[in-house]
DNA sequence: ACATCAATGCTCATATTGAGCATTAAATAC
DNA sequence: GTATTTAATGCTCAATATGAGCATTGATGT
């Protein structure tokens, strides 16, 4: 092989658990690695300053990528991590500011971890915080989130409109409907990851105008490939506000990417089990997946599925903590992974109809 | 970041195109990378040396990884990629003999690229093989493939039972049965990843011989980590000749993973198409997710399945070349991305009774 | 004309899914 | 204590989707 020049691998975690209904992810707050000129175009958003846990990776320590991983997370936030899934690896030019400032090329490669909800507590500079501040328009549990049809669908058409040619601007129609399902398209959930980077590139995130910033304080050659219409009109500026707490680099990102892969996964893996504790009732089972999945499901529907499945069985004991007719308490039977090819939770796609 | 010592990024693509009923894989033959000692245990692949095409990433040359790779396969093998995938980055220490010689950790990062039949020629060291010849067990078009119950299955439940105590014991018994279905339980295609590891573990594939060879060749502490037991019977190196052919270094565990992500992915999103001129008739569409699902499906209801979902629609030619009745011609309904969540065609679950 | 090979059309039983109604068992309000 | 509220749980029914197979059609080859 050629000589290459330096490149550094980054580890990144998004470590999910969910509390209280809520999906939450581990958190870290960095010095600024956005530069001031930067942060300035930022508004509300300019002393946000999270990203998500990450480390380096060092061959000489680690056999593996996942060991090393495990290992600073538990350095570094105390939490130990269980279930622990390879997601994507990122090495795009500038997705690093220090890059530009002639640091060295580093590559990261993105970690879903999944914790039980018992261990969901920070430690140090970690904090939890709640999965749907990063990704607005991603929850659904309460109907279609407003912030779609006040400010995505709009900028996105006028984004779409504003191609350069007929062929892109059919190109980007296209895309607005299949991702953000805007004519009789159902709403996938999975496709996250292509939500945010559509949103990235029509500029309606904070993270393009800091990237754009970034490369205009370098005054590189990107700085030409601005692919955002250049008015910075109030729309805009409205449109940043409303969608979401940017992450430091490209980690929010990297954290759609889990989404994506999480909500996937429940179809066909009984990846939920890994965030409830061992013995739990169905409603709990429920709201777990549902606040994944970011849609609501028939309750009696979901019952039935998951006991046909016979994906749990009966404790013996009930919990008679909450409000109403006292819950069995089930658990997960690990056999099934034997029994069945693919056991999931399956939820349902979404029909606009609803 | 702390300093660390050098890594290099080096990328593999699986470049798959289907002819004539079988799946082929772009392979290079390379120089061998495997010490001749380790080469003298591999028996009737000792003089095997082939690889998946692979090339180094340069930071300073490419914006992305996926572009890189582009680059280099189009010089190396003459081959445009059009649909490109990443599949998992690896960097087990070990994987490459280069780095216990003293050279740096390698990390690769191993890519799915689609390429349309008619594109499907070799050229310069490149080279087309059967994807079914380095995973022979995969293959059930003709009905479970016989080396599963001639060598896979007697090695396999021998290597449980030769675990150290009963609870590993029982997790090696597990995972056979999960993986290869040797109870109640049905094949699950998807799981190839899975069935290899579980080869290479049990010693039951060339690879693990020529890692441990290697491993004692340098004398490093990963000999005594060496997990196959130590005799060398006459039915393990039957089995070394029965489990299909290596690849250097990790190759075939990539060339799995890539298999199994396909076969997962045509449940739910149109990629076949990738694999198929313009226009086709039904049956060359099936005969297409046949060979890469590695299972028989019925005619008329694959047929439904696709014409009702609207994945296809006819261009008003029929195909005369063939025996029978002359096929309508069809080709595939882009459209469909934008109004269904996810469309595919349905590999159903292969059950036992069968 | 007839046999053969596929393509295509159609039916039927079974399983899965989406929606909702009804009943039961506890806690809380009066 | 009795009524009301909150959930859990049991069941039904219609609409689809899936798995298997029978029947017919339209070419080619003898």
């Amino acid at each position: 092989m050629s000589d290459t020049s330096a490149t550094e691998i980054g580890l990144n975690a998004v470590i999910v658990a969910v509390t209280a209904e809520t999906p939450r992810i581990l958190t870290v707050r960095r010095e600024a690695m956005t530069p001031p000129d930067a942060s300035a175009v930022l508004g509300r958003w300019a002393d946000s300053h999270y990203a998500l846990p990450f480390g380096p990776f060092e061959p000489e320590q680690h056999r593996t990528l996942d060991l090393g991983l495990r290992s600073w997370v538990e350095e570094q936030t105390g939490v130990t991590l269980g279930y622990v899934e390879q997601l994507y690896t990122f090495a795009d030019r500038h997705r690093d500011p220090r890059e530009l400032a002639g640091g060295p090329r580093i590559v990261s490669i993105g970690y879903l971890a999944l914790v039980h909800e018992a261990e969901a507590h920070g430690e140090g500079a970690a904090e939890w915080r709640t999965w749907y501040e990063f990704l607005p328009w991603e929850d659904w549990r309460k109907g279609r989130p407003p912030v779609i049809d006040a400010i995505i669908r709009p900028q996105l058409l006028h984004w779409a409109s504003d191609a350069k040619n007929d062929s892109a601007r059919l190109r980007r129609e296209e895309r607005v409907s299949i991702n953000f399902g805007l004519d009789d398209a159902g709403w996938d959930s999975e496709r996250v990851l292509e939500r945010y980077e559509l949103l990235y590139e029509a500029g309606l995130v904070a993270e393009t105008e800091r990237d754009f910033a970034v490369s205009r304080a370098h005054s590189s050659s990107a700085a030409a490939a601005h692919p955002i219409s250049e008015q910075d009109d109030a729309p805009r500026r409205e449109a940043l506000e409303a969608t979401g707490r940017p992450l430091e680099l490209d980690h929010r990102r990297i954290l759609a990417t889990a989404l994506g892969r999480i909500r996937g996964k429940l179809r066909y893996r009984p990846v939920v089990f890994e965030l409830l504790p061992d013995s739990f009732t169905l409603l709990q089972l429920q709201r777990v997946v549902e606040a994944l999945s970011g849609v609501v499901l028939h309750k009696q529907n979901f019952r039935r599925l998951v006991i046909n499945n016979r994906l749990v069985e009966p404790t013996g004991a009930y919990d008679t903590q909450q409000r109403g007719r006292p819950a069995k308490l089930f658990r997960f039977r690990r056999e099934v992974l034997r029994e069945r090819p693919a056991p999931g939770v399956g939820v349902p796609a979404l029909r606009m109809a609803g």
